[in-house]
DNA sequence: CTGATGTTTCAATAAATTTTGAACCTAGGC
DNA sequence: GCCTAGGTTCAAAATTTATTGAAACATCAG
């Protein structure tokens, strides 16, 4: 946000100013954003972890906030997001005082996370509501071709919820 | 938009005036739309498809206007949204001018198919890049674990191109 | 306990996306 | 050709979603 006083260089303490994103790495980044939007991750979210993707060690939040030019309210939430989706982990050093995050081993297992905690509550949520539908269907006298229409559905349903379980564990991979 | 003069009802051909979706049509209406917001499909196309879903013959534009209560603009984008990838299809009748839609038979190619739709465009798009990105981290001797990392995004890319036409071949299913 | 550092919250603002509706095409009947 | 039902386009308006930043909160060193 401030202009970070170009090279407050030979103090210390007073305000590290970061780098800008490299070009290779806003190349990734823009990678992480466009993967991202399909499945309506934030921006703000898939810099982050573009950023801790591409970094040799894990980053603090100052580190992040300057190097990405971002709020800390984004820089907050992100890592929030991240962490509850568990895509980062922290490293918090004995003795120091703030985290220090970096991305979880496994990508991988990070898309499945995120991705259940999407799909799952709305298959979870629909349950219901659809057996309702086709019921409702079948004691009006429906169409046959609806009527099959809306049992498949719910066949479908019904099998990606006990699959989930299986394919998605609960705890980490 | 306009309050459809309620019942018009004894003259023919004065705006025939629809019905607001049923209850039961409502609950399946939203589920199509959670299931649709997932992969930022918006909500006036998710609504489309699930009257169509739950009609049981093909409905014509005005029907489909007057039913949801949506504008002309709408629906002409939203079912040419859902043309485009391939989830209704149009049945018009020899000598009859306006076409009538109906959902694809499969719903499970037509997800397919929006999700082709979404993911390989990104993946093509992405593969110079994240090769580009990696040899930049090899050429500056970037730390192991960062070139392992990018490695693997890398062959992840690959792997998910060279697949794509096998699982989701380009013409209908 | 106190002060300072580090982080979260959340109302206000900005940005992106969706919807609307009126003007504009287009094909077919006459 | 001319007219009209049927549909598309697209700029403006409405709505939704993301970001900001100041204030509140938490935790630890001293």
């Amino acid at each position: 946000m401030k202009p970070p006083s170009e090279k407050s260089a030979g103090r210390r303490k007073s305000r590290p100013s970061f780098e800008p994103l490299q070009p290779h790495e806003i190349e990734l980044a823009d990678f992480f954003v466009r993967m991202a939007g399909i499945l309506g991750v934030p921006r703000s979210v898939a810099e982050i972890y573009a950023l801790l993707y591409i970094s040799s060690g894990p980053l603090d939040f100052d580190h992040i906030q300057g190097r990405l030019g971002m709020s800390k309210g984004s820089v907050s939430q992100g890592l929030k997001f991240l962490r509850d989706h568990e895509m980062i982990l922290s490293v918090k050093e004995k003795g120091a005082r703030r985290e220090r995050w970096q991305p979880t081993p496994s990508l991988a297992a990070s898309l499945v996370a995120l991705l259940r905690s999407q799909v799952l509550p709305a298959l979870e949520q629909a349950q219901p509501g659809l057996q309702h539908v086709l019921a409702d269907a079948q004691q009006r006298g429906a169409q046959p071709e609806v009527i099959e229409r809306l049992t498949r559905l719910n066949r479908w349903n019904s099998r990606a919820l006990e699959l989930a379980p299986l394919l998605l564990p609960p705890p980490g991979v």
